[in-house]
Formats: C-alpha cells, sequence, structure tokens
DNA sequence: CTGAAAGCGCTTACAG
DNA sequence: CTGAAAGCGCTTACAG
C-alpha cells in the first residue's frame, strides 16, 4: 500500500520519462537534443552556449538559455569528459590511522582543501589512507587517476618520500603534496607546499631562551615525515648553535596524537624518577602532542607553567582555550591548503608549466604555558 | 633548463603517447582496444571480462587479464557511465556554517560516511554548504545530482524539513538524510536515519532525578534541527510526566557549538543574578555545548559537578577526557552512517525497494559531572 | 562462446 | 553564425 502510494506519487511529479526498452524501463533524462528541438536550433549551438562560445549572437543564446531554464536541463557530465572537457574534481588522500582521525586538524585540512576548491568550482572526493603500506589501498588510490576521475590529487600525511605519489607524477598525473620534500628531480606536474617547520621550531627555542631555560626537552611527532624530520632538526640546530647540550632522554618519540605525548611524557616521567635532572622547558612538535604531555604532567603532579613550560606547534583551535592557554607556533592551514589548490588547478587547467615548490613562515604565539625562569 | 629537464623526463618515463591533433597535443591513455589487440580478441570479450560476465572461458579470462595487467589498463569511467554504468559516487552535503566546522563531530561524521562508502567500494564528494538558504549552493547541489556526477546524496546538519532536499527526493534521486523527519509521504528513495533522541534525553532526566535534582534547566541546541527540538521535547516530557516545572528562565538556546554554550551560560549567569533560584543541574543538547556552559560556570567560579550538575549529549571523543569527565547520553554515529551508506547503496543498486527509516537508541554514560542531592 | 555494431550524450573541427 | 557528422571509450543486445 504504502510503496504503491509512493510509486503513484513518483510517476507524476518527476521529471523524466519511462521508457519501454526491450523488457526493462529505463529513465530518460533531458538531453542536449530536447533543449535543441526547444529552442529550435540545433545541438551544435546547444553545446556553443553551454560553454560560451562568442560567436552566438545574444538572441539565440536567450532562446537556448530560457529552453535550459524551461526543461531544468544540466549536461551529463560524463559524456562532456568523454568529449574531452575535465572532470573538475580533485582527489583528496588523507593518510590517516585511527587515532588520529578524531584530530581537529584533520578536520581543518579536509574542510580547508574542499572549500578552496569549492571556491574555484572543483569538487573533491575523498580517499582515507589507512596504511600506506597496503598494497590494495594504494591501488585504489591510482585507479583513482588511471580511470580519469580525478583531474589531479592532494595528499596530506604521507611520508616525505612516499614511493607511489612518485609513480604518479611519473605517470604525468597532477599532483600536490602537503609536507613532502621535492625531489631532486623537478616536474611541473608535483606542487609542493611546505611550513617553514625549522625555522618555527628556532623561534619556540628563541623564546624558551629568552625566558632563561637552557635544560630544554622534545617530544617529536612522525619522523617519517617531513614536518617530523624538521621540527627535530630546526630543535637540534638552534640547541647546537647556542652550545646547549641535548640529552638523549630528553628526546621523546613518538607520532603527531595527543595519545602519543600523552604516552611519551607519562613514559618519560616513570622512567627518569622524580630526583633526576629534568627539562624546565619541553616542545612539542604539534599541539597535539602537547596537550597530551601536559595531562600527564598534570597526572604526576606537575603544573604549567609552574613546574615545568610547554610550547606547541600549530596554534590548533583548541590552543587558545586550553588551561593554561598555549603558546605555541602559529601555522596557516588554510591559506597553504588554498594556495596549494590553487596551483594544482592551474596547472589542470594549463595555466602554467613552472616548478612549484612554496613554503609558508610560522610564527611564535604566546600565551601562558610557559614561565619566566629565576 | 629545469623545464626542459622536466619535459625530457616526462616523454621517457610515461605511459603514454603524444599525438598531434590540429595544433595541439592531446594525450591519448591506453583504451580497451589496444588490451583487445593485445589479448588477440575484441573489445566485446575484454569488456566481458573486467565485468565478471560468467560465459568467459578461463583460458580467454587469463589472456585478457594479462594483458590489462601488462597494459596497467583501467577503464575510462565516464564511457563506462555514458554506456549505462553507475558513477559508484555517493555526495556528502554537511551543511555546517563556520563555528560548527571545528567540531570533532563533524570530522568524525566525514570520515565516517568515507570510510563506510569506502568499504562498499563507493566514493564520496563531500560539499559543504554554509548557508542553505543561499540560492547559488543549492543550486550546486541540485546540479551534482543532474549532472550524474553521483548516485545519491546523504545530508547531514539539515534543517528537519528542508524544502530542497524535498524536490530532490520527489525528482527521484535517491538521498539518505540524518536528523531529519520522515515526512507523511514516504517513498523508498528517500532514506531516513536518526537517533532516538527523546529516549536519551529522558535518560539523563530519570538519572538526575535518581540523585536528588529537582530543578533541572535544559540548554537547547538548534531548534530547526530535528534533534533540537526532540531532545527538547524529551526534556519537556520527562519534567512534564514527574510533576516538575519548567521554568523559562531555565531554558537556553543556542545552536550545537562549543561557544553557543558559553555564551548561554555565561548570559543566564549574569543575568540571574548570585542569589537568584538557579537549577542544581543543567541538561546539555550535546557534549560541545556542555563544554561551553562548564567554561563558563567555572569562569562564574562554580564548580562541577560540586555546586551544579551538568550532564551532555553524543558522547563526543573529549568527553571521556574533559574535566570533569562528563557524564553524557551516548550516540553511535560510526554505527548510523555505515548503516544509512548501507541503505543508500542497496537502494541505488535496486537491491531493496522498501521505504527506510531507522533510528537508533542511545545510553546513558555515567561519569564525574553530575553530583547526588542531600 | 564471441565479434560487429549500435548507442550512451556530449564537443568541436569542418564546411557552408 | 550554424548544422551535420565524427569521435570520445565503453557496454550490451544481437546474431551466429
Amino acid at each position: 500500500m504504502l510503496t504503491t502510494k509512493g510509486s503513484d506519487v513518483y510517476d507524476k511529479n518527476v521529471n523524466t520519462r519511462l521508457l519501454k526498452v526491450g523488457f526493462n524501463l529505463k529513465k530518460m533524462e533531458i538531453n542536449s537534443n530536447e533543449v535543441a528541438r526547444l529552442a529550435g536550433v540545433s545541438r551544435s549551438t546547444v553545446s556553443r552556449v553551454i560553454n560560451n562560445y562568442s560567436n552566438v549572437p545574444l538572441k539565440t543564446r536567450e532562446k537556448v538559455l530560457k529552453a535550459i531554464k524551461e526543461l531544468n536541463y544540466f549536461p551529463n557530465v560524463s559524456a562532456q569528459m568523454l568529449a574531452g572537457k575535465k572532470s573538475r574534481t580533485i582527489g583528496l588522500f588523507m593518510v590517516s590511522s585511527g587515532e588520529i582521525a578524531v584530530d581537529v586538524l584533520t578536520n581543518m585540512m579536509i574542510v580547508s582543501v574542499i572549500e578552496s576548491a569549492s571556491d574555484l568550482n572543483y569538487y573533491v572526493l575523498t580517499y582515507i589512507i589507512r596504511d600506506a603500506s597496503d598494497e590494495g589501498t594504494i591501488n585504489n588510490v591510482r585507479e583513482m587517476f588511471y580511470q580519469r576521475r580525478i583531474d589531479g590529487g592532494i595528499f596530506i600525511g604521507t611520508k616525505h618520500d612516499e614511493a607511489f605519489v612518485d609513480d604518479l607524477v611519473k605517470q604525468g598525473f597532477i599532483v600536490g603534496v602537503f609536507d613532502q620534500e621535492h625531489p631532486a628531480e623537478r616536474v611541473p606536474n608535483r606542487i609542493v607546499a611546505n611550513f617553514n617547520n625549522e625555522s618555527g621550531m628556532k623561534q619556540a627555542i628563541a623564546y624558551l631562551l629568552g625566558l632563561g631555560h637552557r635544560d630544554i626537552g622534545i617530544i617529536n611527532g612522525d619522523r617519517q615525515r617531513l614536518s617530523g624530520i624538521e621540527k627535530y632538526e630546526g630543535f637540534l640546530s638552534a640547541m647546537r648553535q647556542q652550545g646547549l647540550p641535548v640529552h638523549e632522554q630528553w628526546v621523546l618519540n613518538g607520532d603527531f596524537s595527543e595519545q602519543a605525548g600523552y604516552e611519551a611524557m607519562q613514559h618519560y616521567l616513570r622512567r627518569s624518577g622524580a630526583d633526576a635532572a629534568r627539562p624546565t622547558a619541553w616542545v612539542a612538535a604539534n599541539d597535539s602532542i602537547a596537550f597530551g604531555a601536559i595531562r600527564a604532567l598534570r597526572e604526576a603532579g606537575l603544573l604549567v607553567p609552574e613546574h615545568v613550560s610547554v610550547i606547541g606547534f600549530d596554534d590548533h583551535v583548541l590552543s587558545e582555550k586550553h588551561n593554561p592557554p598555549l603558546t605555541t607556533v602559529r601555522v596557516d592551514f588554510k591559506q597553504l591548503f588554498k594556495d596549494l589548490m590553487q596551483m594544482v588547478i592551474a596547472q589542470i587547467e594549463e595555466q602554467s608549466d613552472a616548478v612549484k615548490e612554496v613554503a609558508y613562515d610560522c610564527t611564535l604565539i604566546i600565551r601562558q604555558s610557559c614561565r619566566r625562569l629565576d
């Protein structure tokens, strides 16, 4: 009964006709033929109007536009593509193991990419790579390019030198990557955007030095990723520059998650014992790590910044609201992804053929998680 | 020089040939003709292998498969679609005004939808709707359906009775919605998934009653959305059932964000004055609101749960780690989106023609943000 | 079991 | 300025 009623409504109000083809009912969409007929022109002319050809007189143009509107016609994308148009779709490949998925940053990056594309009238097909070493997963990624589902792809969270990305570049596909090094062989179809992580980390250390800290530890992020490597190098370089020792026990490792920061710090505190010499300040490879580390410190009865100073990286949306408000190095993800998307699309639309590699500066944001030593 | 080198590398390693067409260089992909030639069969047979037709002898099948592998061939999706195949792409339409975008929930929902699709070998095209009342935005949404970019769409965060969604359903497109009421006219191409918000809210109130609370306030979410409406109704119904009064001043309004919770509570505290009769417990329409409210309470010197009890909704990933750990009503987004996706795809693949409406139960999770009154 | 051929709905040189 | 026609790369009845 319900179903019958449903079907009934369907037949009456639907903007499609049912056509008997063999033994199947096939839904026919409005196509350019019908628009042409209604407007009294040929399909060629309809196409010219849709594609904004200059040699269509205003009069004709208006007739066609009217017919398009009247029939609620939208050109079939597959047919357009088959005839040589682009898909106007960008693949977004986000490497994200389980825990990271809950990170606010992931969301922000996804949304930034989607909106940047949307502003340029492009669509985004998102694919989550849970395990970049899984053969099947990588094959799915490659497939999206080869099938021509997408005009290009943006990769986030890959290792600094992921081989399958290199492959795609070699095949001539247009690829934008965040947080990867630009390999020696530079080609215009590989666009690279990074932050100046070293410089950012150096700012953090400079600030701590200014506050009188000399015993500084670091909680690293994923050192398979370029930013993980660079931040650590910035730290080493700044410490070395100042003639300060880097204590091996004060170099903590993990990935870029809150949980990793928590565990690394908890582990360190247990291992080091209460009367060991401990850093007076920690720099974390990102804010999530800093949150986790602060949680572990608090659980051990150590207050930030009273007992120990902590500085983050990213300026996560929650950093300002954190207790204590987190001193951190701000990084402009939105701008970066906007520019990266714009460069990728320029390459797709053949507006440029330059090798593109950009690096964005970061800026220290002072809040209340560090204290001056006296 | 660099560019020259780039081009050189390109020509040598690339799996494409350059073909002179008029004055343009056109890249030619491997197509089924070349596979057919290499395998010594016709394109028909290649297609039959790709589409797993049963009437291809193993021998032939293997020859073709070998050629496909050798040429690294992937069928062109546009051609397949034009010949009648589906796009295997689902549109994800996420209504999200600026502030909400930073919410962890948004991320979780997006990722849940994408992964559910991925498990079924489908792709997701995500579109962010910043303003559902904007004509241009809605036209973009409709366009995606009419252009046949997607086989169906899932809507999250729409108003409970959004008209353009109804329109799409009426046009026969397959639509899955979360948090919308199923209108009187039920059709199999509209699939609805909700939580039992009323029952969830009643559990929250029941728990507070058990702790001895009788003066209970509510901080509502967006009441343009079904969940906002239902949670409030659950609250009213539970209070009425118990013969407890609902004080107008104890009904706070906003949207589903942390900021709204913060502002609503801050505003209430200012307005009510310290010696006014205040609720001993608040229920919030979601956890983000609860976080914001707790922040405002703390700033006013009121501790949770010592001075006032607060209960949330959703069981946000941060709720457990919150200080204090938040008592809340847990809701299983992952399961819901997985099932919703599965139902939408079943409809696309014509595996079912039933009217689909499902509602998932919620469960109270007791932590430490509520205290027993004595 | 398998090939030749029509057809999907566009775009775009080509010819006028 | 505009129409007829070829072509994009598939799938699938049809005929054998």
